[in-house]
DNA sequence: TTTAAATGTAAAGCAAACTTTACATTTATT
DNA sequence: AATAAATGTAAAGTTTGCTTTACATTTAAA
């Protein structure tokens, strides 16, 4: 699962910590999102496509697992 | 997280099983899914909207947590 | 109405999403 | 150049998504 919330944060000019304030995560979180360390569960999906006001498949670009 | 996930299976007439089979994860994991027992995670919901040529936004309704 | 298929549910266990604490490194600011 | 802010990363622990096994109940078919 590939994303491009770093952009996306980048262009809002927020910090990972604004980020993970409003959505709900700790900045780890966020981060380990962004390296794309982990998937996000689905409801912080719908938290972070609500920040950028754009739809979860327009954040994350699924490809088939492992 | 609220899901039509049993209304839209039914409409294609496919079981439990059969749905589960096409996302690969068990049926108790499907039911418990339909029952809203648990959210899935990013990957299934994907798999799932993908069964139901639907998008994510579509399937599911976000509802803040707890 | 018996049999089979589909669904519901439960327990134990594993894996992944997330937390907190903590520290090191990189990038801005002064 | 010094300081602070932002980012990266790691370890240990909790929670939740998911598995398997197992069985009970509901719905459909013979």
């Amino acid at each position: 699962m590939k994303n491009n919330i770093k952009e996306l944060r980048a262009a809002l000019k927020m910090t990972q910590s604004d980020l993970a304030q409003q959505i709900e995560v700790s900045r780890q979180t966020v981060n380990a999102i962004e390296k794309g360390k982990f998937d996000p569960s689905l409801p912080t999906a719908f938290r972070l496509a609500a920040v950028f006001n754009c739809s979860i498949e327009e954040l994350f670009v699924y490809e088939s697992e492992s």
